[in-house]
DNA sequence: GAGCACTGC
């Protein structure tokens, strides 16, 4: 019944119209210190709901997640979801048809699964007059999310179909509740916001009665520097930072040291916590009475041209701005200082963020619409649309897997099952064709490594350690076989914390890693993929990645240009990043998951090929003479 | 010899 997938949903709204309950929800969101993944947040409040309309938490009252279903196929009448598993149901059961009402919350947060969905609920809107749809979403941005409805509305009046007149979605508005939080901004704009939250800090602690303070900063280096800084300050004179208690948070940060940012603060004391985003919706913290923020976040971009995705600094929104400020008002009235001018917010700062949609790849958007039975894809109506130039792309590299035909449908069977796990498409790609080749086994490993961000601890501070652990799991055919190497150890090692510790392996991204390959294990059953190890075959394995990654395929230069690769298709200059394990060995022919550009474009997660397999793997896309005499 | 906002299936 309700798709709530971010923390702090209905908790401001009034919704009664939906639920009795709510007034509980509300205590709820407050008494919960769960804050740590938002996923156990959906599931406790799921739980306290099953508690106060006095059903057991699976029957009436469910919940569904990535890796847990605890609901009751003929019991529940209630259940929790994220977006994304409602998208994926919504493969099997395009209207819905199981549910009567349906509750997207946080609809204003526009992430692309939700641009998604409100796309879809549009469209079967029309097909499904007794479904009921409420959407609480930002003030801000109701105004535009009912009229996207309603433009639904005057299609279906025009449209052939008449299936009687279907209601409106009721749209909920949602306002930040807390207590008043005082705003303060700079007189001059700041050159150096990180030099200005440190005074700004300091500034406070001096002057402003006892209360934790929270600083926004962009990422890490930003965060290090501010830590730093502070805790010289602290360590130095003393006086004006006297009692002040310094920490770091960021999602790369381990456990344990995460844990410190909610310990409580000893009396006569006060905490600052240097925070990314993470603090700005993921999680809260109790005891914050004092915000400052340098109105700048780091933000994903997508240039559908060099079909480069970029994370950058940017400023953020006004909507952003508010949140971050609501972060001092939880527990007693607040203050937030700015670093940016009254002017420059009021005049300047855009109303809203960029919707993720438009910041983004669409590949996994395009095979998900696909799979829902869109045909037109360029004709969707969107919550905002994302750029031709996008989808063009994302079509270009679905053909060229042979996930779409020539008129734009999936094939089958390959379409269908690609868009059948829950991954990017070029991954699903390389673990169908690991069944032909004989190496699902550890395909699977490989995907599930390749679907997190790192399988090392943040290695700033403890470089040398690191690259000498890296060393022991290195393997010469590049970065894929050194995580099963690495996998293979940790099974070896009975899972073991400890272990990872040791091998500068991120512990936490090693259970990541255990769930996804057991979804996908799972997944690929169903599909009929044999699950068949290679042994030591290192060839197939590494055919199996080409099969899904022949479009990053690049070359190395002739000696004398320092390790600088051109790409196959595209002639774009490329180096190996120096965190694979093939930086400085420079094989002549190799494929890349992914480029992160700075100075110059990185590939990350490097694998040795050979020539000869690209036009095998993607005989339209690789006709022989476009890879040269250097075949041999 | 470099740099990793944050989710989600």
């Amino acid at each position: 019944m309700l798709a709530p997938n971010r923390e702090g949903w209905l908790c401001r709204c009034s919704c009664k119209l939906v639920f009795p309950v709510s007034c509980s929800l509300v205590k709820l969101l407050e008494e919960t210190r769960q804050w740590w993944f938002i996923n156990s947040k959906l599931q406790a409040v799921a739980s306290r709901v099953a508690e106060e309309m006095g059903v057991k938490l699976g029957e009436e009252v469910g919940y569904t997640i990535r890796f847990e279903d605890v609901t009751n196929t003929d019991k529940t009448v209630v259940k929790f979801l994220t977006d994304g598993v409602l998208l994926r149901e919504m493969m099997d059961d395009p209207l819905l048809s199981k549910y009567s009402v349906i509750m997207v919350d946080e609809a204003h947060e526009r992430s692309i699964s939700t641009d998604i969905l409100l796309g879809l609920l549009r469209k079967i809107q029309r097909r499904r007059p007794d479904l009921r749809l409420i959407i609480s979403s930002a003030t801000i941005e109701a105004k535009s999310m009912a009229s996207f409805f309603r433009s639904s509305k005057r299609h279906q009046e025009a449209g052939a179909t008449d299936l009687g007149p279907s209601k409106e979605p009721a749209i909920l508005s949602v306002e930040g509740r807390g207590f008043n939080v005082e705003i303060h901004y700079v007189e001059e704009p700041v050159p150096d916001y990180v030099q200005a939250a440190v005074s700004t800090v300091l500034l406070i602690h001096d002057q402003e009665p006892a209360g934790d303070i929270l600083v926004f900063l962009t990422g890490q280096d930003d965060i290090d520097a501010a830590v730093r800084l502070l805790t010289e300050e602290v360590q130095s004179h003393g006086k004006k930072s006297h009692g002040l208690i310094v920490l770091p948070l960021f999602s790369g940060l381990p456990r344990a040291d995460q844990d410190l940012v909610f310990s409580p603060t000893p009396r006569g004391k006060r905490k600052v916590v240097i925070s990314t985003n993470i603090a700005e919706t993921s999680l809260t913290m109790e005891g914050v009475v004092y915000v400052v923020d340098s109105g700048f976040s780091k933000q994903r971009f997508y240039n559908p041209i060099s079909d480069i995705e970029n994370l950058v600094v940017a400023p953020i929104s006004k909507a952003s701005a508010r949140q971050r400020a609501g972060r001092a008002g939880r527990v007693r009235p607040g203050k937030c200082y700015r670093l940016y001018t009254e002017e420059y917010f009021v005049k300047q700062m855009s109303s809203e963020g960029i919707p993720e949609i438009q910041r983004s790849k669409l590949v996994s958007c395009v095979i998900q619409l696909k799979a829902l039975g869109i045909d037109n894809i360029l004709g969707f109506k969107w919550p905002a649309s994302p750029s031709s130039e996008a989808m063009i792309r994302a079509l270009e590299v679905l053909y060229s897997l042979g996930v779409l035909d020539d008129d734009a449908k999936l094939t089958s069977p390959v379409g269908f099952q690609v868009a059948e796990i829950p991954l990017d498409p070029m991954i699903s790609k390389m673990i169908l064709a690991s069944d032909q080749l004989g190496c699902a086994e550890e395909i699977l490993t490989i995907a599930a490594a390749l679907s997190i961000q790192s399988i090392w601890v943040s290695g700033r501070g403890m470089q040398k350690e690191l690259d000498e652990a890296k060393l022991r799991f290195a393997a010469a055919e590049g970065d894929h076989v050194t995580f099963l190497n690495v996998y293979k150890g940790f099974l070896q090692s009975g899972k073991s914390s400890d272990w990872c510790r040791r091998n500068f392996v991120n512990a936490h991204a090693m259970k990541k890693v255990i769930e996804i390959r057991a979804q996908l294990k799972r997944i690929a059953q169903r599909l009929g993929i044999v699950l068949k190890s290679c042994e030591s075959d290192m060839t197939v394995l590494r055919k199996a990645v080409t099969a899904g990654f022949f479009a990053n395929a690049c070359r190395l230069e002739a000696y004398g240009h320092n390790g600088m690769y051109k790409t196959v298709r595209g002639s774009q200059e490329v180096y190996i990043h120096p965190s694979s394990v093939l930086f400085r060995v420079n094989p002549k022919w190799v494929v890349y998951h992914s480029l992160v550009s700075t100075d110059r474009q990185y590939m990350q997660n490097v694998i040795t090929i050979e020539p000869s397999w690209l036009p095998e793997a993607a005989p339209h896309f690789y006709q022989q003479r476009q890879l040269g005499p250097s075949i041999h």
